[in-house]
DNA sequence: GTGAAAGCGCTAACAT
DNA sequence: ATGTTAGCGCTTTCAC
């Protein structure tokens, strides 16, 4: 910057006002120096203006994995976004490790960014409340979180509830679900979504077989391979199944094509989160579309308030806001 | 770092040292700083380091796409292996725009990363020639890449032709490529995938029909169905098909599907990436194993060789190499 | 084994 | 409209 500087003959205080557009430059000055920095090839060192300014140029997104199609297309929407107002999206992966999770928001790590988004798995409220940052933090999913942070989420129950509802209206009576949990105590994605699941029978008055309950381990295609095998092996018989996420509905379909069940006459299939999948499979999966691109609208809105309010030093600083994005039903051909 | 000096009564000199594992630090001393360093909690301030010493902690990734699952799983890959050498995995999307390729790989850039693997999609060698950069790349898939630079990439000739033949030798005489070009003469992915494909028919003898070559916009699984809906209605017979991607076979199996042709009985089917899904279609489709880890693998390897020697001062650095992952297949339902 | 001084490249605040 | 001064937090160099 100072041979630049010294080349355009001005100070290096000018060539900096140049490279932000800051006003107080003459068009001749700032004509001359902007020639000079193409000739010189100049490119600034983001390091000293982060070091300086406290501005890093960079937004972080912290999931526990990018290869899940829900996290890689969250990081891609909020991309799309993000570089849209001259940032550039970072993406971390943590594992789904509680540990991880917080040091990726453990003070240090944040001033690497100008603002965060993250998506926990394990870590809850309590660790949380701990912390103290002034790095703009927007959370997305279902952990609980701090009331004293923005926090972006999905419609779990809803979604959930019009699902199983939608099976229990056209006749379906005993709804398996892929990866619901026996005891929904805790707040999180299988526990929400099974209170969706109850709720909607509670409301038709049908009963709740336990043994129809099925946890899995992760919700991956095999898991709801092997779900509906273990189901199908041990006699319990099901004319319906709510799999808590695509990725195991597309298992699902699977085992009950080997099966030779026929989907949806014999049984009828949901999934959660309306991938793109869902169009492709044979046959096409009916799906719960949870409004990822409105969640992701709603944190880049948080986040530029924010963003906008740290540069301000904090002064007018919106409240935090909790946002429930609604659900609605994507009905195709795996439901009747 | 000077209240950890003061607080210890130290230098901050001897608190650099002590963070950094460097020797000339005796035990007692050490002991105190690092005891005072999580007494008030310090975190280093990255962007100061990377000011002074020139290392930032970070690796590039720059793809296309994020959201697509070659890429996604390139990354999650990779990010394993970076993390285990106490770096992160940063991931830059260039959206396939050949001035932000070029823009992400230029000197300032760069200077953000210690080491960077790039996928190019649309950047040429001649591009690439121009510039100039200490910085460690790696670049990854079909796009030609100068001498200078390490280059990792899987055979994607080698493999069409394995896929090809297996179609020609179990039977079919008119095997429709779902992407393929009519002229091949650029070095990108549906080109060599082409190749091969022509390669394997000259090898058996059969002639290529190029009415069975069919362009497509993308390599989505739309682009897959519409191709065999259009193959259909304009009354070409066909009894293989090749599609380029496994998501472009995801489309063909749903097209065929639709039309009620059986698989592999009528028409046998098989993709290109052996992604994650092949497994849960209906029929499960047959795909080529590119040998993705061993990529990454490669990948980081090199990586590790260049930030190491980039750490010597460029003394020792080894010469560029182009590594070619060798592809098999994966044979399921979807061919006979 | 430890410390003091200098400076990485930039920008905020204050001169001119 | 432009320049000067100072300093962000760290590490390299060299002296003790």
């Amino acid at each position: 910057m100072i041979d630049v500087a010294h080349e355009a003959g001005v100070s290096a205080m000018t060539v900096s006002n140049v490279i932000n557009g800051r006003p107080g430059v003459s068009a001749q000055t700032r004509l001359r120096v902007l020639a000079t920095i193409s000739k010189l090839g100049y490119q600034v060192n983001h390091a000293a203006r982060h070091l300086r300014a406290g501005r890093t140029g960079a937004v972080g997104l912290i999931v526990p994995d990018i290869d899940r199609p829900y996290y890689a297309q969250l990081a891609s929407r909020l991309a799309g976004g993000v570089e849209k107002r001259g940032l550039h999206l970072v993406v971390e992966r943590t594992g789904g490790d509680a540990e991880r999770e917080l040091e990726a928001i453990s003070f240090g790590r944040l001033r690497m960014y100008d603002g965060v988004v993250i998506s926990p798995l394990r870590v809850d409220a309590a660790d949380l409340d701990q912390l103290r940052f002034e790095t703009p933090v927007v959370f997305i999913g279902e952990r609980p979180v701090p009331a004293s942070f923005d926090h972006v989420m999905m419609d779990n129950v809803g979604g959930a509830r019009q699902a199983v509802r939608h099976l229990l209206e056209t006749g379906s009576r005993r709804v398996a679900v892929i990866g619901g949990r026996h005891d929904d105590q805790v707040d999180d994605m299988p526990s929400l979504r099974t209170r969706g699941y109850r709720q909607a029978h509670a409301e038709l008055g049908v009963d709740v077989e336990e043994e129809l309950v099925v946890q899995v381990e992760s919700f991956d295609p095999w898991s709801g391979f092997h779900a509906v095998k273990r189901l199908h092996e041990s006699g319990v018989a099901f004319d319906g199944v709510f799999a808590l996420t695509d990725a195991a509905a597309t298992g699902v379909l699977r085992a009950l094509a080997d099966l030779r069940i026929e989907v949806p006459r014999e049984v009828q299939v949901i999934g959660f989160d309306n991938g793109k999948e869902t169009e492709f499979l044979v046959p096409r999966l009916s799906s719960v579309e949870p409004g990822n691109d409105a969640m992701a609208d709603k944190v880049l809105e948080l986040l530029d308030h924010r963003v906008a309010a740290a540069g301000d030093g904090g002064q007018d600083a919106p409240d935090p806001t909790t946002t429930i994005v609604t659900a609605q039903l994507a009905l195709r051909e795996s439901t009747r």
